[in-house]
DNA sequence: GTCCGTGCAAATGGTTTGCACGACC
DNA sequence: GGTCGTGCAAACCATTTGCACGGAC
């Protein structure tokens, strides 16, 4: 039973959804999105670009930006844009969810986190917001990291 | 009584803070406090830059970025980076605490939610991560806004 | 055959930096 | 008087855009 992350379904889905929207289906744009689902790290422009590139050699970052520009308006890629590292995308969960992000090895990983709901509910109550979207993202050192000395 | 968010006491608390660490307190210095607790709004450069600029109209852009860079290193400002808007700044509560954002005029606003360190404290026990800052934004359309026809 | 997508290169824009003059202590 | 801060201009850098060729349908 694949589960509503399951990449080859979210392989399907963003194809599909392309498709549906009269866009062509070129190599770049599925090795592009074959590299978004293959990588539960949240991958960076660069990342992405090094997977499709050792594919199809020729093919530029413009074009990469502009395909997960695409999937990003068709609410199939989640970006995280942050102030002092180059975005990161999510591919798998391309709705909004909480972060963990490692300051020192940059890893950002999925916390299970329940309350989210809830405090959106109570945010649009106290504040007379209408509320669209939100961002939970927390900084730390991950487990991996903590044993290291160096700074 | 003044609450800590005060700003004649967040004021005194900048200064003491800059003196403290050997930095001069210049005109220019003395009207970016003034400006950063005078304003509720998280205030953008732009915004301190024109009010400093008022006073001191030879002050540069730079400068402003340099006191901000400062007050930023020593925990007396919270800087708010975005990904398709320039930053804002918080000098009432440099602590990491919930923003609401209004996409049409672009407000910003502190709900008070208390559960914030709650969920950085399961946080931490689920991923194994030492945690030492947050960002929760959550984004939507104002009270004031809801109002207007006009996209 | 038509139109869209690609890839190159140049532009963008907020932020940062280098440097020389002038101001603070 | 020595050092730090300022202001100007140039640098930065991730991302975006313009345009002409080539590929998808």
């Amino acid at each position: 039973m694949a589960s509503r992350e399951d990449p080859a379904r979210r392989y399907q889905n963003m194809v599909e959804k392309l498709k549906d929207h009269g866009l062509r289906m070129t190599p770049q744009r599925l090795a592009i999105v074959h590299a978004l689902v293959s990588c539960e790290t949240h991958p960076g422009v660069e990342d992405i670009y090094g997977e499709v590139h050792r594919q199809f050699p020729t093919t530029s970052l413009a074009t990469v930006y502009k395909t997960l520009s695409l999937l990003k308006d068709l609410h199939e890629v989640l970006e995280l844009g942050f102030p002092h590292m180059s975005n990161r995308y999510d591919g798998l969960k391309p709705y909004p969810h909480p972060h963990v992000v490692c300051l020192r090895c940059k890893k950002i990983m999925d916390p299970e986190l329940e309350s989210m709901a809830e405090l959106a509910e109570e945010m649009a109550l106290k504040t007379g917001f209408t509320i669209v979207s939100h961002r939970l993202d927390f900084f730390g050192i991950c487990p991996d990291c903590q044993g290291q000395e160096d700074a």
